[in-house]
Order: structure tokens, then sequence, then C-alpha cells
DNA sequence: TAGCGATGTGAATCCTGCG
DNA sequence: TCGCAGGATTCACATCGCT
């Protein structure tokens, strides 16, 4: 996404963002009966948090450090469990830099799956009732890691393919292109009320809804990051492009992003310019410093740039009889629908009538379309200066009034 | 792929193809130690396996009855599981015509499991030591099915993505539209000696390696098959140039082809159209019938014809969000039209936004202008270099990227 | 006949807040 | 916690009937 960076490292700014549109935190942890006598809520976050931090260590027991149902998301991308026998090199005999660390090395699928279920557990615990995950993996180890997921009572919402726009090629011929990686966007719960920013995305795609596959470039170029001798710092960087995508579709900024594989940081700094806090665990130091320097120099963008747009699900309620008393209809009026099959008279305690039949707008549209439900407000229209107006229009002059109030 | 079939059905017919360009199967099972005493090896296949026939029956206990080591290729459609809730309506209150089968009921995650494992490891028993399975399925199943695979020696080669281009769209827009199938393609052990066409698939791909990322549309049209009601036959049936891609690059002309959720049919339909043996195993008598009928009339095509015909590329479709992800634009940015008498605010996820409205490049386009619609690729513009750019020239910087990668 | 608009449909884990 | 009611929600094709 490019994210723009001062040319110095200085201090993480901690940014000050509105969460207009959305309860308070605090009255919704409430609602569902969560205990914070070891919280300080500020703002919705309890101050026990260490937020906007890198800590160095196991992340099972960092995350079971920290208070339980405390963080809003958590984007995870583990060891990939790439079994590759010996080296792998081009057809010009050169060395492929394959994943080889330590860390990436586990001695059977029993102990990938154990080393699995032991995070995946310590994430549900720190993840808010209403809280989410995403993962990342490749074909040696998302499939284990989905299905210890579905077992731990993760709710899954959509494996996301992340299609490369520049894969490695496959040296020796012997297979497709590995041209795609997976991610597995799971909610805490069956039951969990998940964010998702489903009008943004549409907006920022043509119009059309997002599909479950992304087409994004690898991070190559200046947002690699390089070590003094010029080679890559960590061996799996992911894009920030693809950070953002994420966290823009699954989370509000202010929002609380927890990363249990921080590596160098990718989570934070797409975090920190997006307005998010972030929590990045890290086993190894070097990582880990490397993460620090990186997010310090991000600048966050302005807010207007991220803040969260008002969906139609979340404007303010306005019953028609708020019309009716506003003077924009009137009782006894005729409504209409757009294709003038269909009328209906306004009364003056703001429901409709149809002969003997009377009741809400919805209702009454319902009625006459021999239809289960209807949206009264798309549906009828009343006349004005010879030409149909909806009365979602008349809606909207409402609410601009009550905004403007 | 338009298989061609005759316009009345007929007996089917045996197809006579070289197995050149392979080592001689019996010489492979020897080296394995395979003992083939209830095998009677003619041209390479056991004459006791029910070739080129749609058995009626449970798959578990029909691939046991089978001489184990005796199929080349398995592809595999087992129920996905989908655990659906209750009826899904379209926003014009039409009926989803839900997958609401008993054969894809499982009381839980364990039995589907239980399932899983039966038919897997009755598959790895009835492939040859060479041998290579095929499995599609979606995120409710996909994930255990992999990892079962795992456990139970399979050697993961790929995972292909089928990106739909006609998927379902998610109608209430509470998620991502789920436009992808996963395949999983494993061999029958780490040392098999799998097959896979590299050059072919290649030359049918404008000489790029064929990715693991397949872009085709559903099965619907003539190929969908339908009953006398006009209903269609199976909720589930897969496009032939699916299949037709699985058997071109992973199995040789003559080899045999098992598909133990036979449905339909189209393994075998493709098979016989390829010049594969197909052997087919499905518990309902209904589907099998249909396959028979349906088989019968396909007509086998020349072996030159069997080469993947390049498929279209249409002009890709640019979302303005892939713009600021590839940094092309930034966020925060202005945009502005061509007399400088409208701006608005590039935001993080490719909306505009102009005071308190945000949208599409389009929609906000629209409103500063008082229109109904706009085309914002080519109302508005970034300052470069002190000069106004549409950003229809930075669309066409991102395709020229598409085309070269 | 060609073209256009209305209609139909696909492996889908598809709402939310208030009383 | 349950029930109720407001009201939000679709894309790419294929087919068919009409002009």
């Amino acid at each position: 996404m490019g994210i723009s960076r001062t040319g110095t490292a200085s201090a993480p700014v901690r940014i000050q963002v509105s969460r207009t549109g959305r309860p308070a935190l605090g009255a919704r942890m409430k609602a569902k009966g969560l205990h914070d006598h070891n919280l300080l809520e500020q703002g919705g976050i309890p101050a026990a948090l260490p937020l906007d931090q890198v800590i160095v260590g196991d992340c099972v027991a960092a995350m079971n450090a920290l208070p339980p149902g405390s963080v809003d998301l958590i984007f995870a991308d583990p060891p990939y469990n790439l079994q590759l026998g010996g080296d792998l090199r081009r057809p010009d005999d050169s060395l492929v830099d394959a994943v080889d660390d330590d860390w990436d090395k586990f001695a059977s699928f029993a102990e990938y799956d154990a080393f699995t279920k032991a995070w995946l557990a310590a994430a549900r615990r720190v993840l808010k009732p209403d809280g989410a995950l995403w993962v990342i993996g490749s074909y040696h180890n998302i499939f284990r890691v989905g299905a210890i997921l579905q077992d731990l009572g993760f709710w899954m919402l959509n494996d996301i393919v992340w299609r490369k726009a520049n894969p490695m090629p496959n040296f020796r011929g012997r297979r497709f292109t590995n041209a795609h990686e997976t991610l597995i966007w799971a909610a805490r719960g069956e039951q969990s009320k998940y964010t998702f920013h489903y009008e943004a995305l549409k907006g920022g795609n043509d119009d059309l809804q997002m599909r479950s596959d992304w087409y994004l470039p690898l991070c190559t170029g200046d947002e690699r990051l390089k070590g003094a001798d010029g080679a890559k710092v960590h061996p799996t960087q992911k894009p920030e492009a693809l950070l953002a995508r994420v966290l823009l579709s699954a989370s509000n900024p202010g929002d609380v992003i927890l990363d249990p594989f921080f590596g160098t940081g990718t989570t934070g700094a797409v975090a920190k310019a997006l307005g998010r806090h972030f929590i990045g665990l890290e086993r190894e130091a070097v990582y880990a410093k490397a993460a620090r320097e990186r997010i310090a120099a991000v600048k966050p963008l302005p807010p207007e740039a991220f803040a969260t747009a008002p969906s139609k699900r979340s404007e303010p309620r306005v019953p028609f009889l708020s019309l009716v008393e506003a003077g924009l209809v009137k009782a006894g009026e005729t409504v209409i629908d757009d294709k003038r099959r269909h009328s209906a008279v306004i009364r003056a305690d703001g429901t409709l009538s149809v002969g003997p039949a009377i009741g809400s707008i919805h209702k009454v549209g319902a009625l006459v379309q021999g239809l289960p439900s209807c949206n009264g407000w798309t549906f009828w229209h009343v006349e004005r200066e010879g030409k149909l107006m909806l009365l979602d229009m008349l809606r909207g002059e409402i609410r601009a009034q009550m905004a403007a109030a």
C-alpha cells in the first residue's frame, strides 16, 4: 500500500481516532458479561494491555499473560513447516534462498499440530467475544491449521486466496507454479458479531462486492527490509497491501490488533498507519528490533483516509411518523410504487392503509406485493412536481436535519 | 471444454491408446514388490478391473473390492459438509436452491473426519505406487480433508484454486463473495513418481508455466444435466473444463481414473473424451443412471484435440484499490477533475471522500457533479510533476504490469 | 434476424437491535 | 434470552420472449 515513512526514527505516535458510529466498547463488553477487574478501561481499551509494543518471547506464554477477551483482531503468520529435503536450486544451479531457519523445523505433523493447537487456543482466549482471527499459510501447513481452528470452536467466515502477481516460478517444472497463499478468516465463535466493512471494500472495487481471491504483488523493493549486507532480514515478509486489506475490512480505527508471529512487524506498521493499535509478539530479538525501528518510522495517515465510512446499517433509525410530523409527507396523501401498480394512503399515525388493511410502510408494501417482507423506504414514492420521489430520499433529508442539529 | 456428443445414446467405445513416454506398468509394479496374483495383466491394465463402468454402492466397500495398486489417478468430489442453517433469499426475495441433500449431512466434525479417513485410506490402497489423488472442496471441509490426507501418507504436490468466473454473490453483504473452491493434488507417497505434463500445459497457457490458480466458469447451460422437469439432476455438477485440466496435466492416455463420488459422471465423460479409462462409484442410483446415459453419448476426441485451448483473456478489471496498493496513488492524496472545479481525498480502502460523503470514484464523481452516474476513471486526475494525470492512465500502467507478469 | 429487456440461477455455514 | 419487527441485501451468465 505504500506507507509513507519519516526519514528518521521517532517514537511511535499515539493516534487519536473518533469511535463514532459504534456503541461504546465498554458497554458492549459489559453486555457480554465480561469481568474487567484487572482492566482499567480508558476509551474502551484495557490500560493493562501493552499497546503498540513488540514483546520478545514465546507467543503462547505472552498471550496467556494478557487479560482474556481483550483483543479485537488477531493476524497470524505462523511458521510453515516447510519440509524441504535439501537445497533447492535454480536451473542455472544458483541456490534458492529457501525457508530453512531453525524455527521452521518440526519433527512431525504431531509436533506441528500440538504447536498449532497451543497458540490457537491462547489466541482464542485473548480474543474478545466478537473478535476474529486471520491466519495465512501455504499447502504445507494451512490444512492442519484450518482443521484445528475448527476443532477449537472458531467459526470460519471465508478462506481468502492471495494470488501473487509475481510468484517464484517452479524451476524444476514438476508441479504447477505455486502462485498463491491461503488466508483463513474466522470469528471467535459461531455467535460472534464480527466486524466487516462491506461497503468500504465494495467502494474500492468498482462498486462490486469484494471476492475471496485477491490479486496482490509480493513484498519487494523498498518495502522489503534488508540488512547491512543487503540480504533480506526475514524470509517471509508479507506485503503491507495484504495487511491493509485485512485491517480495513475486518477492524475499526482504535481497535487492538495482536500478531503472535510478528516477524519484522508488517502488521504493526500497517496498524499504525491506519489508526489501529497493535501488540506484536516475536521470539527472535533480531526481528523484534528490526520491527521496532521500522514501525517508529511509519507516519500515520490522516484520519479522513481511514475513518470508518457510515454504513446504511449504522445510520440512525428514522420512524416514518417523523416524516409526517416534519410535514415532508401529509396525512391523507397517496404513496405509490415506481411502476404505479400499487398505492396506499398515509395516515396521521405514520401507518399506511390499503382498503381495510393498516400497517407500517414495510408491512403494507409486503402485503400489496404478496411478499413476506419489503423495505417500505425503497418501495414507496410520493409525487413531487410531477415526478416520483422515493421515501428514502425524504428520510435522507430528515437525517441531514438531525446531523445539523 | 465442450465435449462433443453423439445425438443418440450408444454403447461406450473402448479406446485404443498408446502408452508411450512412460515405463511399462508391469515393470514398475514388480519394482515396487507388488504381487499380481489376482491381476491378469494385459496392456498394463488388470483385467479384473471394472473399466468404464459405474458401480452403484458405498465407495469404501467398492474400492476395497478392487485389487490393490491398480488405479493410476483418483479424482474425488466428496460431500462438503456445508452445515447450512435456514433459508437464504436473494434481494429480490427469490429462494436460493440450497444443497440440503441427505448425503451432505454429518452429525459432527468427528463423524465427517471418520468418513474422510475411511474413503481416503481405501483410495490410497487402490492407487498404484506412482498414482496420485485429486480432491476438491470448499472451506467447510477442505482443511479437514487436507490434514487427514497428509496423516495417511499422501504427499501434497500443489493446492489449486478454481477461481469461479461467475460465482454466486454474497446476498447479505456479510462476507466476501465465496468465489473459489480448492483442489488438492497429492501423490500416493513422498517417493511416488507422479505423472505431470508440464510442457503440454505450458503450451496451452501462452508458454507461461501453468499457475496454481485456475479461472473457469461454473457448469451451466447445455453442459448442465437437467431432468424432464428442467431441474438440475445433481446440485453440484462440476465443469468438464476443470476435469479436463486435471486429467490432461496428471494422467496419460489409457490410464485408469477412479472417481469414488461419481455423481452424474463428469469425470467419466471427460475421461472417455480424452482416451482414459474410468471407474465410477456412486451411492445414488439416480445419479448413476444419468451418468451412464451421459457418458454413452460422449464421442472420444482425437489425441491432437487434447491440448488445452488457451483461455481468452479479456481486459482484466482493475479495482481502484489496486492503484492505492501499488503505490501509484497515495491514501490521503487529492484527486481533481480536469477543470479543477471538484476535488476529493483518496482513502486507504480505495474509496474517495468529499466532506462527510464517502464512496467509489464513480459514486463520488457523480455526486460532485450532481449527475446520476459518472465514470471515475475518466473524470478524476492526480497531479504528477505539475500536470494532471487521468486515473485511467494509471490504470493502464497496472494492466501493463499484469500483462507482463 | 438481431438486439434488448425481463427473468432465472449457482456447493452459502448470509441481520440486528429493541423490548 | 427470546421474539418481533425494521429494513438491508446480488454478480455473471444464460435463456426466453418481444420488437
